[in-house]
Formats: structure tokens, sequence, C-alpha cells
DNA sequence: TATTCGTGGGA
DNA sequence: TTCCCAAGAAT
């Protein structure tokens, strides 16, 4: 049966649905896994450009399951959170192999696949194969918080499920993808986090947070933890026009990208401990620390830090060739070629500066 | 179950 | 400036 709040979001979407390059009328599965796994915890605004060059680059499932690790990670460049890429990447290579190259129309099956949880199975389910399954995403929770005055944390079990029973119970049959695209559209423009315009939205006449004054109380939200503050450091190794950059370990933080060989380091020092002696060893020479190339202050959510870029030289000698190492020597040039994340590439820019060319030290 | 994972934008 | 947080998932 169809709820009246179904049927009022419903005519509202008709009139007011977002135009978006992965919406059509017969929709590709694999355009929408793509969206969605983009639109994790991002902004439609900053996905679009990303989905664009995406589908140009890997068109095809199967084309993006031939591609290599490298390139995949070259792509998603800037969007953040690298593991969604990774697992999009290992999980396409799955669906070659376990479901002869198509994405199973099965929630379950979806749920089996790297990166593809709760949400994101429902949200394929109902929006590309038209399945009647629920999805909660953070402006779902959000609506949902609000219509029904949901008084736990949303983000507590007791919420999660709370919310969820709301979703699938709300859930109008044969029509999932759109509503839950409505619900997704209205919590983005009209049940904001913020001063949400309840005057224009469709369902304000069923919103019981509305009716009590307190949409803005909804969700109830939990403290967060405080963030705590990193000094770090990033060698400019130069040597003969090249400078040597790193590869992260595949998992974990900005997993498999490249970087300025550093890390973490105790306030006033300059290298991290352990460095000057794993390129001691990988290279056979010893490292010199030269001028500093600028400081970094960067905001993460979690953390913060405060980077010091050093220009680096290694002493007189010939330093041993790099074998399927972590370490490569790479042209300015070059460097755009490897995947890294904003802030290695903010100073892999610098580098290509005219002033900061050469190794002046 | 609580943490860990990026980045950019808005108030 | 600071805080929040945006179509969450993995561990």
């Amino acid at each position: 049966m169809q709820t009246e709040i179904a049927e009022r979001l419903l005519e509202w979407y008709d009139q007011h649905a977002r135009s978006l390059p992965w919406r059509k009328r017969d929709p590709d599965p694999y355009a929408v896994w793509v969206s969605e796994s983009m639109l994790q915890q991002t902004r439609v605004e900053t996905v679009i450009p990303y989905y664009e060059r995406w589908m140009a680059r890997f068109p095809t499932l199967a084309a993006l399951a031939s591609a290599g690790e490298q390139d995949v990670l070259q792509a998603w460049e800037g969007l953040g959170y690298y593991s969604r890429a990774r697992n999009l990447h290992r999980a396409a290579r799955q669906v070659m192999e376990r479901f002869a190259g198509r994405l199973p129309a099965d929630r379950a099956a979806l749920e089996s696949l790297p990166g593809i949880g709760r949400y994101t199975a429902g949200a394929i389910a109902s929006i590309a194969f038209g399945l009647d399954e629920p999805a909660l995403d953070g402006n779902i929770r959000r609506v949902y918080a609000r219509l029904f005055d949901v008084e736990v944390p949303a983000r507590s079990p007791d919420g999660e499920k709370r919310l969820w029973d709301l979703a699938a119970k709300n859930l109008p049959a044969g029509r999932a993808g759109d509503f839950n695209q409505a619900l997704m559209d209205l919590g983005a423009s009209v049940c904001t986090p913020r001063s949400p315009s309840c005057r224009l939205c469709p369902l304000n006449g069923s919103c019981r947070a509305f009716a009590l004054g307190v949409q803005e109380e909804r969700p109830v939200l939990t403290a967060r933890a405080p963030i705590p503050h990193y000094t770090v450091t990033a060698a400019v190794l130069h040597r003969n026009g090249s400078v040597l950059i790193a590869r992260r370990p595949s998992r974990g933080l900005l997993g498999g990208l490249w970087e300025f060989p550093g890390g973490k380091v105790e306030a006033g020092e300059t290298l991290p401990q352990g460095l000057a002696r794993e390129i001691r060893e990988e290279l056979g020479a010893d490292i010199e620390v030269g001028q500093p190339v600028g400081v970094y202050q960067h905001a993460f959510t979690h953390f913060r830090i405060t980077l010091h870029a050093f220009h680096c030289r290694l002493a007189a000698g010939e330093p041993r060739p790099l074998e399927a190492s972590e370490l490569r020597w790479v042209t300015p040039a070059d460097l755009g070629q490897f995947p890294m994340g904003k802030v290695d590439r903010r100073i892999s820019k610098e580098l290509v500066r005219p002033e900061s060319q050469g190794d002046e030290f």
C-alpha cells in the first residue's frame, strides 16, 4: 500500500527531482554503482566531474575490472576515502568471476561485494533494478528522525534500528527507487541539517518534529571525539632532476597512493626516526636535510597536521638502482602520473614552480 | 561496538 | 576560526 507520505513525496519528486548524470530512465547498474560509491560521504557537486571522467575512462564494468589499480586510484585522486576506489576495483573483478560480469539484482549478493554495505545495496537494488528495498543514508536518516521525532541518538544502535525500520515500513511498492532518491533530494534541498525550509516541505503536515518545533534538534547527535594534532615531515629528495617518492602500504590511510618520504615526528624533529635509516638501506647513501620547502597546515575530519617539507639530497656517491621497490625516482613532469593525496600533490606542484626547480639547497 | 578512513564547503 | 558534515563501509 502507498502511505500518504509516499504519495506526497513522489508527487513532489515528479516536480523537483534534480537532473543528475547517473539518473536515467533505464539506468545502467554499473553506472548507478559507480555513482553510489563516489557519493559515500561526498557531496553531489563534488562527485559529478569525477563521475563523468570515470565513466569516460572505465565505461563498463569489464573495462574497470581489466584496469590496473594505479590507474583506478589516479582516476579517484582528490575524492578521498580511497578504499572506495580499491574496493570498487576489487568488486568489479569479483563480479566478472562470480557473476559472469553482471552486477547481481539481489540485495544479499550485492552486499557480499567489497565496498557495498547496507545502504549501497539498497540503493542499487531499488534504483538500478527496481526492487522494493529500503536505503538509509544521512539525508534519509535526518528526514525520518524529524518526521517521526526520533528522540534517541540517530547513530546509536537503537536509533539505527528504528530508522531502518521506518525506512522499510514507509517504502511504497513499485517506486522504491524514486522514493529513496526523493527522500535524499528532500534532505539535501529542503530538510537540511540547519535551517530546514519546512514551509516548502511537502511532508510538513506529517512531520512530528515540525509540529513540536524541534526540527533543529533532530536527529539527536552524539558527541564527537577530540581531534588530535600531529607534526609531520616530508623529504623532497633531489637527484639529477628527479625526486624520490614512496608508495604507501595498500591498506589504511591513503592506501596505495604515493607520497614524499616522511611521516609523523615529535615536535622539533626534522625527519622521522627510521626514515634516514630506510633511505640508507634502500639507496646505500646517507640523506642530507637542506632548506625547508614550506609548512603546510591541514585540517582533516579526524585529525590535524602541521607538515614541514624539506629539500634534501644524498651524500656523495652513486645510489643503488631501485628494483621492485616502493621507492621511485620521478621527474617533476611525471609526478602527475602517480596518485597522491591532497597534501603531497600540493607539494609536488610546488616542485614544478620555476623558483623551486633545480637543486638549490 | 568504536575507530578509521579525505576532501571541500557552508554557516 | 571552528565546527559540522556529505548518497557509509570495513575492521
